[in-house]
DNA sequence: CTTCTTGCCTAAAGCTATTAGGCAAGTGCA
DNA sequence: TGCACTTGCCTAATAGCTTTAGGCAAGAAG
């Protein structure tokens, strides 16, 4: 009387991912993994050592398909197309699985977010910048500005911030991509830092 | 042998409040809260529907903080001055009450959201690129973009995300505003939007 | 001084997380 | 073919959070 259902940590990780699309990533609960697999909660410890371990996993498959969406979208783009291909997978994979990104945005502790596909990722931004005049620190301050920006429009949007408003959020998105390629192409140069001053 | 330790909903959401700066907002508990109260957790069930309902009434609390705050950096101050200040407004209190950052960004039904601070902190977006000369719908653009970019940013930082790396955060968040001061004077038109084109 | 309101309480049910230990189906080896 | 061993899912139990129903006493109101 004993019913093999085959669980494995890849299937759990996967199913959950899923479920955290469905249903949102912190609605993500070992019970509801269990009951989607038709099995006793017990049964997922095994696989699993426990909930955050769980959501971590769920976090890094995320970061994965991120990663690999980016690379694909990179491949033989350069300068604006580079930039608006890469900001795109941010907003199409954030819309098709609203579970997984925000899965994405779980904070990891710092070995487990240096082995994961997030370093990946944050070299592709850098290769985008390199179809920009950009020269260190600038460089890194670019990175972390697109960073910003990519996240909180995909963030904000995804919470429902732009709809209902005119106009829509595509536009928006478009002339935001134009705007950040322009600012790239001239980036300002630091303004003048006082050091020996007389008066 | 009854004591009455003058529970009120406002003391409540108060106290929330502090709770989640302290341990992070999805930490904040109806029984965290109760504890803090030495009072039995049904007891905050007349003050507060449910666990649901105190995380709104500390959102729209963190909002309103915000919009205050914000409402004050601007007093007196235009063009790049204002952004900046509205700016730092952002990310000094994220890093001052984290938790209730944290609150600020829950997702609120679009009439309590409608009610809440948050129009008027959008509202001061708005009256900020007065200083600068943009007409719709490019300043509807600039709003979102900069609402975006602060938020990620901050977002970002808040998790750790710049931490442990060079150049330092305040760095790039100088530079950033240089960089968005600078778009925001030399926002760039529309690419051309081919309509009867021929050839 | 009695009645009413109100503020906190006890009690109870339901959900999630997690651990310990059990049993039976399949696997490997003789 | 048969036996031990491993393994996958199970039962059972503890513990915390949420929420509702109903009670009791301190203070307010007349």
């Amino acid at each position: 009387m004993t019913r093999r259902v085959g669980l494995t940590t890849e299937r759990l990780t996967q199913a959950g991912a899923e479920l955290a699309d469905e249903v949102g990533f912190d609605q993500v609960t070992v019970s509801a993994l269990a009951r989607r697999f038709d099995v006793k909660v017990a049964s997922l410890y095994s696989h699993v050592k426990n909930s955050q371990d769980l959501k971590t996993r769920i976090a890094l498959l995320a970061l994965e398909e991120m990663a690999d969406r980016a690379a694909a979208a990179l491949a033989g783009r350069a300068g604006k197309d580079a930039l608006a291909a890469f900001a795109n997978v941010y907003r199409d994979y954030a819309r098709e699985h609203p579970g997984r990104y925000a899965a994405a945005r779980l904070r990891l502790d710092p070995e487990t977010a240096a082995a994961s596909a997030g370093v990946r990722h944050a070299q592709m931004t850098r290769a985008i910048l390199r179809g920009y005049d950009l020269t260190e620190p600038d460089q890194t301050h670019a990175v972390r500005m697109l960073g910003s920006v990519f996240h909180g429009y995909v963030s904000l949007e995804l919470s429902g911030g732009f709809s209902h408003s005119a106009p829509d959020s595509q536009e928006t998105w478009t002339r935001m991509l134009d705007a950040l390629d322009a600012l790239l192409r001239n980036w300002p140069a630091p303004p003048n830092t006082p050091l020996t001053h007389t008066g």
